[in-house]
DNA sequence: AGTAAATACCTGCTCGAACAAGTAAACGTG
DNA sequence: CACGTTTACTTGTTCGAGCAGGTATTTACT
């Protein structure tokens, strides 16, 4: 956290008008990407702050997630439910059955693959995982309406779907029809 | 970017109601810190992906176009400006020195500082990084009218600022006035 | 059956991010 | 001036993320 969560209040309060954070120059061009950058620097931060105190680093709770919620899965099934790598993913699977969260049983029908399943041990994060996500959503939700939510939700959806747009056209574009 | 790119055009398109990348399940609980998780993974994807032709890791182009806007700054001057850590920051510069984009020079008036100047080389990549930044602004918008910009921005920094107020608030709530 | 291609994982490497320590120089105050 | 503190940077470590191979298996096709 180092910095960020110390100085995080700048504005001198008074000229009301620079945005709050950091970079009060270079980011000109390219407002809304600047803005992305810095919510999901804060978003991490904070998510790692919780995620830290059960004991998880940021990343594997959406892997344990997984795991309480459709049971045995695959690596490979991982990767693609997280939409993640499988390199990241044999390591971070590696630490989690380290840290004792997690247990390999070889596949039945696949000499290659390995099924990954949560042990009872995890169970007991669960709930606190689950806390530490809603206390989140709370932190950033904070003062919105619902319908602010919703709205805000359909934002974020929206150049979300704008960028998994532009990562599937770029090849077509004419090949498109 | 290996998955990502590939398949994230998911939704065998006629339901209509699945969002729009990977996460069918565990998402129930904040829907809003997923979709900008979802997000800012995408974005960090496609701004890698156009950093990578320029030859800059994330990240570093943050530091350069400081450098290019102020000119030399300590090491300590770009941790504030990025909101950085020193540490990554001492390993960045090391490693952009080392690319001959920076070069340091001891401070005149303090033994323990260097500053951090880009070189002439550097100069060459300014356009491309501004370039590949409004790209991405481009991407990112794409679509989107003038007035929608606006509001995202608006709903970014609305977020941001619940973000940064949490980070200073905790303590306080009491000891606030 | 026999071979080429796709899959499931693993390993090595570079990088940023964050935490913990540690060193050296600059300050502040008595 | 001496003493303690702050500041500027460095190094070491762990971790996720991504790229580039590399090895068993499985599958698809001839």
């Amino acid at each position: 956290m180092s910095q960020s969560m110390s100085k995080v209040g700048k504005s001198p309060a008074g000229t009301g008008q620079e945005a709050s954070v950091p970079v009060p120059a270079a980011a000109g061009g390219g407002p809304i990407s600047h803005a992305i950058f810095r919510l999901a620097r804060l978003h991490r931060m904070f998510a790692g702050q919780l995620l830290r105190r059960i004991g998880l680093h940021p990343g594997q709770e959406l892997v344990m997630m997984h795991l309480w919620e459709l049971g045995a899965q695959r690596q490979a099934d991982l990767v693609r439910l997280l939409d993640s790598d499988a390199a990241t993913m044999t390591r971070t699977v590696q630490r989690l059955e380290q840290a004792g969260f997690v247990r390999r049983r070889p596949s039945p029908t696949d000499k290659r693959a390995s099924l990954i399943e949560p042990t009872a041990a995890s169970h007991a994060l669960r709930r606190e995982v689950e806390q530490s996500w809603s206390q989140l959503e709370d932190l950033v939700t904070a003062g919105l309406t619902a319908d602010e939510c919703t709205a805000a939700l359909d934002t974020l959806e929206r150049l979300e779907r704008n960028l998994v747009q532009a990562a599937a056209d770029p090849a077509r574009a004419d090949t498109e029809r």
